[in-house]
DNA sequence: TAAATAGGTGAAAGATGGGTGAAAATTCTT
DNA sequence: AAGAATTTTCACCCATCTTTCACCTATTTA
């Protein structure tokens, strides 16, 4: 198992190393958050290891990201007393976490407990509908009408991001933000040209997404 | 929640039964399609896990037949590698599927999903409410005894801003600053011209916005 | 009561924001 | 390497929104 310890700690990414080695497994290190996307990027890992508090990029932010384009497990690490959001944590994907100062012997548990569970992580094959508009987002298909609409990568993650926030109101940036990236420093037009691009392809379902002026745009049922 | 397990085989029955009874959920059985759309003709359920191999009707035949009268969440099972056209299954309304064999908690999970995505549909957002004025901030909605106000940005900032601040008195000053922003040099009377829109878009309800005079305005409930 | 002050109002000029199409840049395919 | 597909930028245009301002009415004060 390849196993990324993202800490900006020395002293604990070696002291999480040396446990992960002695148990088998391949540790590899990163010193915050933007160098654990660039590593995710370029590498497949079986597990994170995620300190939430780092410079540069913190761990939710980090987790955030990779989760966007690999579904890898992951354990946070966070300092006593740190507060955050479970529920936060829950929807972004973090399998657990463990509070500091911890055992290594407890996170080796962690991590033995939840690769076992993610083995038998069962594939979610949701159908949202909205009228004759359907949505699966596991299985990247979206039809209109019974037919498929052919969207390209950007569209889909666009629509399915609008979904997941049906009722909100989204602007530009926190669109760029959480679709884009948090390292996309474009037009803030880049948005309308694809959702003008979305609402062509959803045809008479293009009314549910819905320009609020000055602000952005929201999914409404 | 009342919920219909429908399968010819009695032990898949009951072991989903055991799960969806350990659920708080009331479970009732059916051993093939026609005794399912017998059922729902007499009861009403809030939830359907339908086989999709059974003997004298089929799981989609029976989901076809019952969607005509009434429509309530179903899940499909079925057994792994059985071919069947998923656009067919959209068509006639299924929510989701499962492939045998599954583990009870996976089937549960997807019970979750599916049974608080149909409920979820006044989206959890917080409605604020005065009288017959309704404020949804995050979807950035304002309806006036039931009917959509359609309010420019301004009026749904300054509205949010007052309302958010409700029972404060706010200078003149204080709402250009906040709802403006700290780089707006124009004239006081701006605000005035803001406020009568608002009042305009309000009707009845332009009462919640009080004039302080020699001061500026609150909202007040 | 008259004058002074503050807020309400309507109209009109000016600014802004978003849809759109096309072109440039980038990425993916072959 | 060339070609195709996709993403991004950008400028134009029009509808909408904002702001100002002069005038009016209401309230307060002298």
């Amino acid at each position: 198992m390849k196993i990324l310890i993202v800490d900006d700690e020395e002293m604990i990414r070696s002291v999480l190393r040396e446990y992960v080695e002695f148990e088998g497994n391949e540790a590899y290190e990163a010193a915050d958050g933007m160098e654990a996307v660039r590593l995710c990027r370029e590498n497949d890992y079986d597990l994170i290891l995620m300190d939430v508090m780092m410079p540069h990029l913190d761990g939710f932010s980090a987790v955030k990201e990779i989760k966007k384009s690999k579904d890898i497990p992951v354990i946070m690490l966070s300092a006593r007393g740190e507060e955050y959001d479970k529920l936060f944590a829950f929807e972004i994907g973090v399998d657990d976490y463990v509070t500091k100062p911890f055992s290594p012997k407890e996170v080796m548990a962690r991590i033995q407990a939840v690769t076992k569970r993610s083995k038998s992580k069962p594939v979610g094959n949701e159908i949202i509908k909205f009228e004759g508009l359907e949505i699966d987002m596991a299985g990247r298909n979206v039809y209109v009408d019974g037919v498929k609409a052919e969207l390209t990568p950007k569209e889909y993650e666009l629509l399915f991001y609008l979904v997941r926030n049906k009722g909100i109101a989204l602007t530009r940036e926190k669109l760029l933000y959480d679709v884009w990236g948090f390292d996309f420093y474009g037009d803030d037009r880049t948005v309308d040209t694809h959702i003008k691009m979305l609402r062509g392809n959803l045809k008479d379902y293009r009314k549910f997404i819905v320009t609020l002026r000055g602000l952005g745009y929201k999914f409404e049922e």
